[in-house]
DNA sequence: ATAAACCCTAACATTAATGTCAGGGTCAAT
DNA sequence: ATTGACCCTGACATTAATGTTAGGGTTTAT
């Protein structure tokens, strides 16, 4: 299986696929010309580091404990556990700062509909004073 | 007032002034020797220009509607609110996409636990085999 | 032998706000 | 006249994953 078609059963770009290996996340052996080639069970192992991926853990902290999701025994891996908890941890932050950012925007609609109901158009500022009245 | 002083003022770096300046969000007038100054009601537009950041709003949606609140009259300006509206869209669907993450590591750390009550303590995939028996 | 469809490496570009550094003026006080 | 605290511009660095481009080799079919 050599890269391009990799990259489609997997839908990751073969710019990406390169960039996995470069950080140390897959290996491929090389044909005698120099071209990649890759076990099927490659297939599987890229489609997890897309969704570590997707979950917002880098491709460092992939490396980290890939192996251990590979071998079907994240159960007895210990060691993922926090690193679960710290993501975890950091989404939550996430989530709680989106929420008080949404809080405030609230507010300021709020605040423009509460104190001007039957709103006028205005293009441009220029015209604030005129269009207002 | 010198860039230093505002600086100062509002929390806000000597080099993050300069930008917002050529961003287009702030203006100064310049003494003989090249020195920007201020008008003291300067530190009340970077306190703004600070909270629409921490909104999430970039320097250049900010550019587009700084005016209208400056003028006090952000109600009568009722091109802002689609603005609010549109960030606040985004900011939701931030929070949806976080949250559907955050159920998926949830998943992932009752994967574990569940499957292995008592976690036994792994410093390297290496090791698992014995460790885990 | 040429075209089409593969593959390779290396390197630059992207994003947004900010940090940092280089090289250099200005000003006040001593 | 020197020191320290200001200020200036310009430019490169940061982050992380991915896109893109340049320049080039390989393979297969015609």
């Amino acid at each position: 299986m050599q890269i391009g078609e990799l990259a489609k059963s997997t839908g990751v770009s073969i710019r990406s696929l390169r960039y996995y290996e470069q950080q140390g996340l897959i290996a491929a052996d090389r044909q005698e010309n120099g071209y990649r080639t890759y076990n099927p069970l490659m297939i599987e192992k890229v489609n997890t580091i897309k969704f570590y991926l997707s979950l917002g853990f880098t491709t460092e902290q992939i490396a980290s404990f890939l192996h251990c999701v590979m071998m079907n025994k994240e159960s007895f891996c210990s060691q993922i556990v926090p690193i679960y908890r710290q993501k975890l941890a950091e989404i939550e932050d996430q989530i709680q700062l989106l929420s008080q950012i949404r809080a405030n925007l609230l507010d300021r609609i709020e605040a423009v509909t509460d104190e001007n109901p039957n709103l006028l158009e205005c293009e441009s500022h220029v015209h604030n004073d005129i269009k207002s009245r």
